[in-house]
DNA sequence: CTCCTTGGATAAGAGCACTATCCAAACACG
DNA sequence: CGTGTTTGGATAGTGCTCTTATCCAAGGAG
């Protein structure tokens, strides 16, 4: 197929395909000859999985590389591979390690992790992305005169926990093999809105419950 | 307190609290004389919570603008305001309704909220946007072939009622009051990017669960 | 009186995701 | 054949957003 017929397949502009290209989110096409180049399935297949992630998942480009460059690296275990594609996703803003809220804040995930018997997560606490994420957003709480500690956040993270368990008995399902990543990490990055749009839905549902329509 | 010292006490740059009063984000303030102007402690709590949508709730500036607009409308009722602040948070791009992923999309969705029994959810599913942003995700999951149905949506969607119920607990210990619409709205937009990074240390608690760190 | 600071207006900059324009090579078709 | 369209690659430009920089005259501090 050439680059029309991809287009044409994909929904997405020639031009935009040829950006992607440039960008090396996509591999060029088999070429040819000096003018034209072919495109298989797979490249179809990545197509739509990088306008996914740009579309739905909302990431920059630049990420969208990033991301993809970790599920192709052949030179790694298949769970480094998730996990580094996983924290290469956007974060907040780093954190001002010298503001009194975030080093507040910093106690109470700490705390929240010990009383959660997260022992993992406690390990990981200082590489990981959402650790640091979830501090930014409780000093953020905390500067407004809002407080949120372990004891608001317990119930939370335990359904989050139970979220988590089902994402990986979702994944577990898909047999192992190279695609797995593949479909972890789109799991990652597409389930989000989705628990997004549950939640709000969810919270639409209940405050009618509550309140009526009025 | 005049700009500078805003600025000091926000750590926002005096550039920046003149581009928010510019765009309308801050009210003006105290015109004392032609050159100088004073502001309270009304205008850093608003700046800081400007910033906490900006920064860690990721809302486009002119997306604030319009949230803030609502919250601040005296002549709506509660339910009405929070509401309104709710949906004009940013959504994914409207669905194509010609697609056929879409429409399957939308049968797979109307066929969890029945079986979820959420009939205010159900009523309101045209007009919402989540409603619509759950559409697209999904349509997206099945364009790259993998079926995410009624059936494994129902699990989540389950969890997120729950925290749901949470989030509406938490808003009903705020005494009623303006700035309990305030709180709603703030928890609605950074409860999001705190569930988010619940969600992503418990997918790393339980990955090394089950498959340990390397 | 002098020098620094103030707030307002305007312009400038940087980053991002695309999009439009050219171009020469190559194929399609009457 | 030849003629007109289509191809992919390179380059530059667009529109948007958030933020910063530059000017300016008026005020205030020492």
């Amino acid at each position: 197929m050439r680059l029309a017929e991809l287009s044409r397949r994909s929904g997405v502009s020639t031009a935009t395909i040829k950006y992607y290209l440039r960008e090396g989110l996509l591999r060029p096409g088999r070429q040819i000859n000096a003018t034209t180049a072919e495109y298989d399935e797979e490249h179809l297949r990545r197509l739509r999985l990088v306008r996914a992630m740009v579309q739905v998942g909302q990431l920059p480009v630049a990420k969208v590389r990033e991301v993809l460059g970790h599920v192709d690296d052949e030179s790694l275990g298949r769970t480094i591979r998730l996990g580094a594609a996983l924290w290469a996703l956007p974060q907040v803003p780093e954190p001002d390690e010298e503001d009194a809220y975030v080093q507040a804040a910093h106690e109470e995930v700490a705390a929240l992790l010990d009383r959660l018997g997260w022992e993992n997560a406690r390990q990981l606490a200082t590489l990981s992305p959402a650790y640091r994420s979830l501090v930014v957003a409780v000093a953020a709480f905390r500067r407004l005169g809002y407080g949120w500690g372990a004891e608001q956040l317990a119930p939370y993270a335990e359904l989050m926990y139970r979220t988590a368990v089902l994402d990986l008995d979702n994944m577990e399902t898909h047999p192992p093999g190279a695609e797995r990543i593949e479909f972890a990490v789109l799991g990652a990055i597409l389930n989000e809105p989705v628990l997004r749009a549950l939640h709000r839905l969810a919270q639409e549902e209940e405050t009618a419950r509550r309140y009526g329509f009025e």
